[in-house]
DNA sequence: CAGTGGTCTAGACCACTAC
DNA sequence: TAGTGGTCTAGACCACTGA
Protein backbone atom coordinates (compact mmCIF):
# COMPACT_ATOMS: atom_id res chain seq x y z
CA UNK A 1 0.00 0.00 0.00
CA UNK A 2 1.31 2.87 -0.90
CA UNK A 3 1.69 5.95 1.26
CA UNK A 4 -1.12 8.52 1.36
CA UNK A 5 0.79 11.60 0.04
CA UNK A 6 -1.26 15.22 1.38
CA UNK A 7 -2.40 17.03 -1.88
CA UNK A 8 -0.87 20.41 -2.02
CA UNK A 9 -3.08 23.48 -0.94
CA UNK A 10 -4.94 25.32 -3.76
CA UNK A 11 -3.25 28.41 -4.39
CA UNK A 12 -5.85 30.96 -3.29
CA UNK A 13 -5.82 29.36 0.11
CA UNK A 14 -2.64 30.11 0.45
CA UNK A 15 -3.05 33.85 0.19
CA UNK A 16 -5.70 33.44 2.27
CA UNK A 17 -3.89 31.88 5.35
CA UNK A 18 -1.56 34.25 4.52
CA UNK A 19 -3.86 37.47 5.52
CA UNK A 20 -6.03 35.32 7.87
CA UNK A 21 -3.00 34.82 10.13
CA UNK A 22 -1.58 38.62 9.42
CA UNK A 23 -5.08 39.41 10.99
CA UNK A 24 -5.27 37.80 13.91
CA UNK A 25 -1.68 37.99 14.59
CA UNK A 26 -2.59 42.14 14.75
CA UNK A 27 0.12 42.58 11.66
CA UNK A 28 -3.27 44.64 10.30
CA UNK A 29 -5.52 45.81 13.03
CA UNK A 30 -9.55 46.44 12.75
CA UNK A 31 -9.73 49.14 9.85
CA UNK A 32 -6.19 48.65 8.31
CA UNK A 33 -6.11 48.27 4.29
CA UNK A 34 -4.75 45.19 3.79
CA UNK A 35 -2.31 45.00 0.01
CA UNK A 36 -4.28 45.18 -2.90
CA UNK A 37 -5.12 42.61 -5.13
CA UNK A 38 -2.20 43.64 -7.63
CA UNK A 39 0.60 43.68 -4.87
CA UNK A 40 -0.60 39.99 -3.88
CA UNK A 41 -0.37 39.13 -7.26
CA UNK A 42 3.15 40.38 -7.76
CA UNK A 43 3.77 39.05 -4.26
CA UNK A 44 2.42 35.11 -5.09
CA UNK A 45 2.72 35.21 -8.78
CA UNK A 46 -0.41 34.31 -9.22
CA UNK A 47 -3.10 35.82 -11.43
CA UNK A 48 -5.27 38.58 -10.22
CA UNK A 49 -8.61 35.89 -10.31
CA UNK A 50 -7.00 33.83 -8.23
CA UNK A 51 -5.89 36.18 -5.55
CA UNK A 52 -9.09 38.04 -6.05
CA UNK A 53 -11.28 34.68 -5.16
CA UNK A 54 -8.88 34.51 -1.69
CA UNK A 55 -10.14 37.75 -0.94
CA UNK A 56 -13.68 37.44 -2.07
CA UNK A 57 -14.08 34.50 0.09
CA UNK A 58 -12.69 36.41 3.10
CA UNK A 59 -15.38 38.80 2.79
CA UNK A 60 -18.18 36.51 2.32
CA UNK A 61 -16.59 35.25 5.88
CA UNK A 62 -17.00 38.92 7.91
CA UNK A 63 -13.39 39.22 8.05
CA UNK A 64 -13.00 41.77 5.30
CA UNK A 65 -14.56 44.54 4.14
CA UNK A 66 -13.51 45.52 0.37
CA UNK A 67 -14.20 48.88 -1.00
CA UNK A 68 -14.55 49.45 -4.96
CA UNK A 69 -12.22 52.36 -5.72
CA UNK A 70 -10.45 52.43 -2.62
CA UNK A 71 -8.86 48.97 -0.96
CA UNK A 72 -9.83 45.33 0.89
CA UNK A 73 -9.70 46.53 4.66
CA UNK A 74 -9.95 44.21 8.07
CA UNK A 75 -13.27 44.27 9.22
CA UNK A 76 -14.66 45.16 12.64
CA UNK A 77 -14.88 42.53 15.01
CA UNK A 78 -17.31 43.21 16.35
CA UNK A 79 -19.94 42.13 13.66
CA UNK A 80 -17.90 38.40 14.70
CA UNK A 81 -20.44 37.76 17.34
CA UNK A 82 -21.09 34.29 18.56
CA UNK A 83 -23.50 32.34 16.54
CA UNK A 84 -24.52 28.58 18.14
CA UNK A 85 -27.16 26.10 16.68
CA UNK A 86 -29.71 25.17 17.34
CA UNK A 87 -30.37 21.48 16.24
CA UNK A 88 -32.42 18.34 15.99
CA UNK A 89 -32.97 16.69 19.07
CA UNK A 90 -31.85 13.29 17.84
CA UNK A 91 -28.65 14.78 16.53
CA UNK A 92 -27.88 15.87 19.53
CA UNK A 93 -28.83 12.68 21.50
CA UNK A 94 -27.31 10.27 19.05
CA UNK A 95 -23.68 12.69 18.97
CA UNK A 96 -23.41 11.22 22.30
CA UNK A 97 -23.29 7.98 21.95
CA UNK A 98 -26.95 7.98 24.27
CA UNK A 99 -30.35 6.13 22.96
CA UNK A 100 -32.87 8.75 21.72
CA UNK A 101 -36.45 7.43 22.29
CA UNK A 102 -39.61 9.80 21.10
CA UNK A 103 -42.95 9.10 22.76
CA UNK A 104 -45.80 10.24 20.75
CA UNK A 105 -48.56 11.95 22.76
CA UNK A 106 -50.63 13.67 20.83
CA UNK A 107 -51.01 13.94 17.14
CA UNK A 108 -53.80 15.23 15.71
CA UNK A 109 -56.01 17.99 14.19
CA UNK A 110 -57.04 20.87 16.29
CA UNK A 111 -57.85 24.55 16.77
CA UNK A 112 -54.55 26.39 17.98
CA UNK A 113 -54.55 29.72 20.23
CA UNK A 114 -54.34 32.76 18.23
CA UNK A 115 -50.34 33.71 18.44
CA UNK A 116 -49.97 30.48 16.70
CA UNK A 117 -52.41 30.94 13.85
CA UNK A 118 -51.39 34.18 13.04
CA UNK A 119 -47.97 33.01 12.76
CA UNK A 120 -48.67 29.95 10.57
CA UNK A 121 -51.22 32.58 8.13
CA UNK A 122 -54.13 30.33 9.20
CA UNK A 123 -57.75 31.49 7.83
CA UNK A 124 -59.87 32.77 10.79
CA UNK A 125 -61.21 29.72 12.54
CA UNK A 126 -59.04 27.46 11.00
CA UNK A 127 -57.05 24.25 12.26
CA UNK A 128 -54.12 22.73 12.21
CA UNK A 129 -52.20 19.50 12.62
CA UNK A 130 -50.64 19.32 16.16
CA UNK A 131 -48.10 17.06 17.56
CA UNK A 132 -46.82 16.41 21.23
CA UNK A 133 -43.79 14.23 21.80
CA UNK A 134 -41.76 13.25 24.63
CA UNK A 135 -37.67 13.16 24.06
CA UNK A 136 -35.65 11.01 26.43
CA UNK A 137 -32.16 10.60 26.23
CA UNK A 138 -31.35 7.02 27.75
CA UNK A 139 -34.95 6.51 28.74
CA UNK A 140 -34.51 10.04 30.42
CA UNK A 141 -37.09 12.98 29.53
CA UNK A 142 -35.27 15.37 27.85
CA UNK A 143 -37.54 16.98 25.89
CA UNK A 144 -41.41 18.00 25.22
CA UNK A 145 -41.97 19.01 21.67
CA UNK A 146 -45.01 20.66 21.22
CA UNK A 147 -45.57 21.52 17.57
CA UNK A 148 -48.43 22.90 15.21
CA UNK A 149 -47.79 22.45 11.40
CA UNK A 150 -49.84 24.21 8.54
CA UNK A 151 -51.66 21.23 6.68
CA UNK A 152 -51.21 22.03 3.10
CA UNK A 153 -47.38 22.70 3.54
CA UNK A 154 -47.24 18.55 4.82
CA UNK A 155 -50.66 17.05 4.05
CA UNK A 156 -49.56 13.87 5.34
CA UNK A 157 -48.40 14.40 8.48
CA UNK A 158 -50.76 12.84 10.20
CA UNK A 159 -49.96 9.54 9.00
CA UNK A 160 -46.19 9.66 10.08
CA UNK A 161 -45.01 7.53 12.82
CA UNK A 162 -42.67 9.47 14.90
CA UNK A 163 -41.19 7.19 17.32
CA UNK A 164 -38.95 6.47 14.07
CA UNK A 165 -38.44 9.96 12.38
CA UNK A 166 -38.39 13.12 14.28
CA UNK A 167 -40.97 15.86 13.20
CA UNK A 168 -38.23 18.30 12.66
CA UNK A 169 -36.13 15.24 10.41
CA UNK A 170 -39.57 14.41 8.44
CA UNK A 171 -40.59 18.47 7.92
CA UNK A 172 -37.48 19.21 6.48
CA UNK A 173 -37.86 16.12 3.50
CA UNK A 174 -41.76 17.41 2.61
CA UNK A 175 -41.12 20.92 2.90
CA UNK A 176 -38.01 22.23 2.09
CA UNK A 177 -36.83 24.93 4.30
CA UNK A 178 -36.07 28.26 3.37
CA UNK A 179 -35.44 29.98 6.75
CA UNK A 180 -36.91 30.12 10.46
CA UNK A 181 -37.32 32.43 13.52
CA UNK A 182 -36.28 31.09 16.87
CA UNK A 183 -36.10 32.43 20.36
CA UNK A 184 -34.56 31.10 23.29
CA UNK A 185 -35.87 31.78 27.06
CA UNK A 186 -35.78 30.50 30.71
CA UNK A 187 -39.33 29.75 31.95
CA UNK A 188 -40.66 27.75 34.30
CA UNK A 189 -42.49 24.73 32.64
CA UNK A 190 -46.05 24.39 32.13
CA UNK A 191 -47.22 21.99 34.51
CA UNK A 192 -48.34 19.31 32.71
CA UNK A 193 -45.36 19.56 30.84
CA UNK A 194 -42.82 19.80 34.33
CA UNK A 195 -44.78 16.44 35.21
CA UNK A 196 -44.11 14.80 31.85
CA UNK A 197 -40.32 16.09 32.42
CA UNK A 198 -40.40 14.62 36.10
CA UNK A 199 -39.95 18.06 37.18
CA UNK A 200 -41.23 19.92 40.21
CA UNK A 201 -42.75 23.18 39.00
CA UNK A 202 -40.46 25.33 40.53
CA UNK A 203 -37.68 24.12 38.06
CA UNK A 204 -36.23 26.47 35.43
CA UNK A 205 -36.02 25.40 32.27
CA UNK A 206 -34.92 26.59 29.16
CA UNK A 207 -37.90 26.72 26.00
CA UNK A 208 -36.92 27.43 22.39
CA UNK A 209 -39.91 28.33 20.73
CA UNK A 210 -39.24 28.07 16.53
CA UNK A 211 -41.26 29.59 12.93
CA UNK A 212 -39.89 27.90 10.14
CA UNK A 213 -40.94 28.44 6.69
CA UNK A 214 -40.27 27.25 3.04
CA UNK A 215 -41.27 28.59 -0.01
CA UNK A 216 -44.90 28.38 0.22
CA UNK A 217 -45.17 30.14 3.38
CA UNK A 218 -45.35 29.12 7.14
CA UNK A 219 -44.63 25.25 8.17
CA UNK A 220 -44.64 24.67 11.67
CA UNK A 221 -44.44 26.61 14.80
CA UNK A 222 -43.20 24.48 17.79
CA UNK A 223 -42.35 24.89 21.17
CA UNK A 224 -39.03 22.59 22.79
CA UNK A 225 -39.08 22.67 26.91
CA UNK A 226 -36.04 21.35 28.56
CA UNK A 227 -34.58 20.91 32.30
CA UNK A 228 -32.71 23.86 33.29
CA UNK A 229 -30.30 20.89 35.01
CA UNK A 230 -30.07 18.85 32.17
CA UNK A 231 -29.77 20.52 28.62
CA UNK A 232 -27.35 23.29 27.85
CA UNK A 233 -26.94 24.99 24.54
CA UNK A 234 -22.78 24.88 23.21
CA UNK A 235 -22.01 26.74 20.63
CA UNK A 236 -18.66 28.07 19.07
CA UNK A 237 -17.49 30.78 17.31
CA UNK A 238 -14.78 30.73 14.99
CA UNK A 239 -13.43 33.93 12.63
CA UNK B 1 -32.08 64.78 -9.48
CA UNK B 2 -31.80 61.75 -12.18
CA UNK B 3 -33.80 58.68 -11.31
CA UNK B 4 -31.78 55.78 -9.45
CA UNK B 5 -31.43 53.14 -11.75
CA UNK B 6 -30.95 49.57 -10.65
CA UNK B 7 -28.01 48.37 -11.38
CA UNK B 8 -28.52 44.90 -13.52
CA UNK B 9 -27.71 41.73 -11.30
CA UNK B 10 -24.41 40.10 -11.97
CA UNK B 11 -24.38 37.28 -14.33
CA UNK B 12 -23.54 34.77 -11.55
CA UNK B 13 -26.24 35.71 -9.48
CA UNK B 14 -29.07 34.73 -12.33
CA UNK B 15 -27.63 31.68 -11.98
CA UNK B 16 -27.41 31.13 -8.60
CA UNK B 17 -31.04 32.80 -8.30
CA UNK B 18 -32.48 29.94 -11.08
CA UNK B 19 -31.04 26.88 -9.45
CA UNK B 20 -31.65 28.28 -5.72
CA UNK B 21 -35.42 28.39 -6.87
CA UNK B 22 -35.30 25.36 -8.73
CA UNK B 23 -34.56 23.93 -5.32
CA UNK B 24 -37.14 25.85 -3.02
CA UNK B 25 -39.73 24.95 -5.39
CA UNK B 26 -39.12 21.07 -5.96
CA UNK B 27 -37.84 21.08 -9.44
CA UNK B 28 -34.93 19.17 -7.99
CA UNK B 29 -35.54 17.49 -4.45
CA UNK B 30 -32.76 16.38 -2.17
CA UNK B 31 -30.14 14.06 -3.75
CA UNK B 32 -31.56 14.97 -6.96
CA UNK B 33 -28.40 15.71 -9.79
CA UNK B 34 -28.26 19.54 -11.01
CA UNK B 35 -27.47 20.51 -14.40
CA UNK B 36 -23.79 20.16 -14.93
CA UNK B 37 -21.54 23.48 -15.50
CA UNK B 38 -21.51 22.67 -19.14
CA UNK B 39 -24.95 22.67 -19.68
CA UNK B 40 -25.20 25.77 -17.31
CA UNK B 41 -22.95 27.12 -19.96
CA UNK B 42 -25.14 26.08 -23.11
CA UNK B 43 -28.39 27.85 -21.66
CA UNK B 44 -26.84 30.44 -19.93
CA UNK B 45 -24.27 31.54 -22.80
CA UNK B 46 -22.01 32.29 -20.09
CA UNK B 47 -18.04 31.24 -19.41
CA UNK B 48 -17.11 28.03 -17.41
CA UNK B 49 -15.40 30.07 -14.55
CA UNK B 50 -19.06 32.33 -14.02
CA UNK B 51 -21.47 29.28 -13.47
CA UNK B 52 -18.57 27.83 -11.82
CA UNK B 53 -18.78 30.53 -9.47
CA UNK B 54 -22.40 30.53 -8.60
CA UNK B 55 -22.24 26.76 -7.96
CA UNK B 56 -19.29 26.93 -5.85
CA UNK B 57 -21.30 29.78 -3.35
CA UNK B 58 -24.21 27.62 -3.25
CA UNK B 59 -21.60 24.55 -1.97
CA UNK B 60 -20.13 27.12 0.42
CA UNK B 61 -23.91 28.18 1.50
CA UNK B 62 -24.43 24.17 2.44
CA UNK B 63 -27.31 24.02 -0.48
CA UNK B 64 -25.45 22.17 -2.53
CA UNK B 65 -22.86 19.08 -2.39
CA UNK B 66 -20.33 18.77 -5.15
CA UNK B 67 -18.77 15.41 -6.18
CA UNK B 68 -15.41 15.96 -8.46
CA UNK B 69 -16.04 13.28 -11.53
CA UNK B 70 -19.99 13.04 -11.26
CA UNK B 71 -21.81 16.22 -10.71
CA UNK B 72 -23.45 18.60 -8.47
CA UNK B 73 -26.48 17.57 -5.97
CA UNK B 74 -29.03 18.64 -4.31
CA UNK B 75 -27.44 18.71 -0.30
CA UNK B 76 -29.30 17.05 2.78
CA UNK B 77 -31.65 20.12 4.20
CA UNK B 78 -30.59 18.72 8.08
CA UNK B 79 -27.47 20.38 7.80
CA UNK B 80 -29.13 23.85 7.48
CA UNK B 81 -29.09 24.33 11.61
CA UNK B 82 -30.28 27.35 12.54
CA UNK B 83 -28.06 29.79 14.56
CA UNK B 84 -28.11 32.78 17.01
CA UNK B 85 -26.14 35.20 18.21
CA UNK B 86 -25.17 36.60 21.48
CA UNK B 87 -23.89 40.11 21.48
CA UNK B 88 -22.83 43.43 23.42
CA UNK B 89 -25.99 43.85 25.92
CA UNK B 90 -25.46 47.71 24.96
CA UNK B 91 -26.02 46.96 21.09
CA UNK B 92 -29.21 45.00 21.83
CA UNK B 93 -30.66 47.61 24.32
CA UNK B 94 -29.47 50.55 22.14
CA UNK B 95 -31.13 48.87 19.20
CA UNK B 96 -34.25 48.90 20.89
CA UNK B 97 -33.99 52.58 21.86
CA UNK B 98 -33.57 52.22 25.09
CA UNK B 99 -31.50 53.67 27.52
CA UNK B 100 -28.23 51.85 28.55
CA UNK B 101 -26.78 52.04 31.90
CA UNK B 102 -24.14 50.34 33.82
CA UNK B 103 -22.76 50.16 37.61
CA UNK B 104 -19.57 48.55 38.42
CA UNK B 105 -19.79 46.65 41.16
CA UNK B 106 -16.16 45.21 41.39
CA UNK B 107 -13.52 45.81 39.45
CA UNK B 108 -10.46 44.09 41.14
CA UNK B 109 -7.74 41.30 41.15
CA UNK B 110 -8.68 38.24 42.69
CA UNK B 111 -7.69 34.07 43.12
CA UNK B 112 -10.58 32.87 40.31
CA UNK B 113 -12.19 29.58 41.16
CA UNK B 114 -10.37 26.83 40.20
CA UNK B 115 -12.58 26.01 36.61
CA UNK B 116 -11.97 29.44 36.08
CA UNK B 117 -8.29 29.55 36.70
CA UNK B 118 -8.15 26.26 34.16
CA UNK B 119 -9.98 28.40 31.76
CA UNK B 120 -7.92 30.77 31.08
CA UNK B 121 -5.19 28.92 31.84
CA UNK B 122 -3.62 30.71 34.10
CA UNK B 123 -0.50 29.30 36.67
CA UNK B 124 -1.54 27.49 39.94
CA UNK B 125 -2.48 30.00 42.15
CA UNK B 126 -2.38 32.80 39.68
CA UNK B 127 -4.60 35.63 39.80
CA UNK B 128 -6.80 37.54 37.80
CA UNK B 129 -8.84 40.41 36.86
CA UNK B 130 -12.39 40.26 38.01
CA UNK B 131 -15.06 42.73 37.64
CA UNK B 132 -18.77 42.71 37.85
CA UNK B 133 -21.17 45.13 36.57
CA UNK B 134 -25.45 45.35 36.35
CA UNK B 135 -26.46 46.46 33.17
CA UNK B 136 -30.10 48.27 33.51
CA UNK B 137 -32.82 48.53 30.50
CA UNK B 138 -34.25 52.17 30.91
CA UNK B 139 -33.39 51.60 34.75
CA UNK B 140 -34.66 47.85 35.22
CA UNK B 141 -32.11 45.58 35.68
CA UNK B 142 -31.51 43.45 33.17
CA UNK B 143 -28.26 41.00 33.10
CA UNK B 144 -25.77 40.52 36.15
CA UNK B 145 -22.19 39.93 34.23
CA UNK B 146 -19.58 38.83 36.42
CA UNK B 147 -16.01 38.23 34.55
CA UNK B 148 -12.34 37.13 34.70
CA UNK B 149 -9.70 38.59 32.44
CA UNK B 150 -6.44 37.58 31.71
CA UNK B 151 -4.10 40.02 33.09
CA UNK B 152 -1.41 38.96 30.46
CA UNK B 153 -4.19 40.04 27.38
CA UNK B 154 -5.58 43.30 29.00
CA UNK B 155 -3.14 44.88 31.20
CA UNK B 156 -4.60 48.38 31.30
CA UNK B 157 -8.45 46.85 32.16
CA UNK B 158 -8.23 47.88 35.68
CA UNK B 159 -8.17 51.70 34.48
CA UNK B 160 -11.20 51.23 32.47
CA UNK B 161 -14.57 53.28 33.06
CA UNK B 162 -16.60 50.45 32.30
CA UNK B 163 -19.85 52.77 32.62
CA UNK B 164 -18.45 53.94 29.29
CA UNK B 165 -17.72 51.21 27.95
CA UNK B 166 -18.68 47.76 27.95
CA UNK B 167 -15.79 45.36 29.07
CA UNK B 168 -17.12 43.23 25.47
CA UNK B 169 -16.30 45.93 23.63
CA UNK B 170 -13.05 47.03 25.33
CA UNK B 171 -11.72 43.80 24.99
CA UNK B 172 -12.52 43.33 21.33
CA UNK B 173 -10.64 46.14 20.73
CA UNK B 174 -7.09 45.50 22.63
CA UNK B 175 -7.29 41.44 22.41
CA UNK B 176 -8.54 40.53 18.69
CA UNK B 177 -11.04 37.69 18.89
CA UNK B 178 -10.33 34.38 17.09
CA UNK B 179 -12.80 32.45 18.68
CA UNK B 180 -15.14 31.64 21.63
CA UNK B 181 -17.05 28.93 23.50
CA UNK B 182 -20.30 30.15 24.26
CA UNK B 183 -22.91 27.87 26.99
CA UNK B 184 -26.29 28.42 27.30
CA UNK B 185 -28.40 27.65 30.21
CA UNK B 186 -31.77 28.00 32.05
CA UNK B 187 -31.19 28.15 36.27
CA UNK B 188 -31.64 30.05 39.08
CA UNK B 189 -29.29 33.04 40.06
CA UNK B 190 -26.95 32.71 42.62
CA UNK B 191 -29.13 34.69 46.27
CA UNK B 192 -26.53 37.64 45.67
CA UNK B 193 -27.27 37.80 41.69
CA UNK B 194 -31.15 37.47 42.37
CA UNK B 195 -30.95 40.33 44.90
CA UNK B 196 -29.16 42.83 42.55
CA UNK B 197 -31.84 41.88 39.37
CA UNK B 198 -34.46 41.86 42.11
CA UNK B 199 -35.51 38.43 41.59
CA UNK B 200 -36.94 36.30 44.58
CA UNK B 201 -35.20 33.42 44.55
CA UNK B 202 -36.86 30.96 43.03
CA UNK B 203 -37.46 32.72 39.28
CA UNK B 204 -35.83 30.98 36.46
CA UNK B 205 -32.61 32.67 34.72
CA UNK B 206 -31.10 32.51 31.41
CA UNK B 207 -27.63 32.17 31.66
CA UNK B 208 -25.18 32.66 29.27
CA UNK B 209 -21.15 31.65 30.03
CA UNK B 210 -18.42 32.79 27.10
CA UNK B 211 -14.98 32.07 26.82
CA UNK B 212 -13.18 33.89 24.41
CA UNK B 213 -9.41 33.54 22.92
CA UNK B 214 -7.07 35.72 21.34
CA UNK B 215 -4.29 34.24 18.97
CA UNK B 216 -2.34 34.17 22.27
CA UNK B 217 -4.30 32.64 24.09
CA UNK B 218 -7.62 32.81 26.56
CA UNK B 219 -8.90 36.58 27.20
CA UNK B 220 -12.25 36.53 29.47
CA UNK B 221 -14.20 33.79 31.14
CA UNK B 222 -18.03 35.68 31.52
CA UNK B 223 -21.26 34.38 33.14
CA UNK B 224 -24.26 36.69 32.35
CA UNK B 225 -26.94 36.47 33.97
CA UNK B 226 -30.61 37.44 33.15
CA UNK B 227 -34.18 37.19 34.44
CA UNK B 228 -36.01 34.69 32.57
CA UNK B 229 -39.01 37.20 32.09
CA UNK B 230 -37.45 40.17 30.84
CA UNK B 231 -34.17 38.27 28.34
CA UNK B 232 -35.41 36.43 25.48
CA UNK B 233 -32.48 35.33 22.66
CA UNK B 234 -33.48 35.86 19.50
CA UNK B 235 -31.67 33.99 16.28
CA UNK B 236 -32.67 33.66 12.49
CA UNK B 237 -32.11 30.86 10.15
CA UNK B 238 -31.56 31.73 6.63
CA UNK B 239 -30.32 29.49 3.34
C1' DC C 1 -13.40 6.20 -22.16
C1' DA C 2 -16.22 10.62 -21.95
C1' DG C 3 -17.94 13.63 -18.63
C1' DT C 4 -17.46 15.89 -14.30
C1' DG C 5 -15.82 19.38 -11.05
C1' DG C 6 -11.22 22.00 -8.98
C1' DT C 7 -8.13 25.10 -10.09
C1' DC C 8 -5.52 28.52 -12.64
C1' DT C 9 -4.17 31.99 -16.30
C1' DA C 10 -3.75 36.39 -18.94
C1' DG C 11 -6.08 39.12 -20.48
C1' DA C 12 -10.44 42.56 -20.55
C1' DC C 13 -14.06 46.38 -19.45
C1' DC C 14 -16.31 48.76 -15.99
C1' DA C 15 -17.57 51.77 -11.77
C1' DC C 16 -15.83 53.74 -8.19
C1' DT C 17 -12.38 56.41 -5.00
C1' DA C 18 -8.87 59.48 -3.77
C1' DC C 19 -5.84 62.78 -4.96
C1' DT D 1 -5.99 60.48 -13.45
C1' DA D 2 -4.07 56.49 -11.39
C1' DG D 3 -5.36 52.87 -8.58
C1' DT D 4 -8.87 50.00 -6.73
C1' DG D 5 -12.18 46.16 -6.66
C1' DG D 6 -16.38 43.62 -9.47
C1' DT D 7 -17.11 40.94 -13.05
C1' DC D 8 -16.41 38.16 -17.15
C1' DT D 9 -14.06 35.41 -20.91
C1' DA D 10 -11.89 31.53 -23.45
C1' DG D 11 -9.00 28.88 -22.98
C1' DA D 12 -6.07 25.16 -20.04
C1' DC D 13 -4.48 20.94 -17.12
C1' DC D 14 -5.70 17.92 -13.64
C1' DA D 15 -8.10 14.18 -10.67
C1' DC D 16 -11.83 11.82 -10.28
C1' DT D 17 -16.26 9.07 -11.56
C1' DG D 18 -19.03 5.87 -13.94
C1' DA D 19 -20.18 3.09 -17.85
Amino acid sequence: MPTRVAPPDPAYLTVQRWLREGITQGRWRVGDRLPSEAELVAQFGLSRMTVNRALTELHAQGLVRRVKGSGSFVAPLERLAATLQVRDVHEQIAERGHVHQAQVLALDRQTPPPAVAAALQLRKGGTAFYSQLLHLDNGVPLQVESRWVHPARAPQYLKQDFGQVTPTAYLLQVAPLVGAEVQIEAALAQPHEARLLGLSDAQPCLVVQRLTHSHEGPVSWVRLVHPGDRYVLQGKVTT
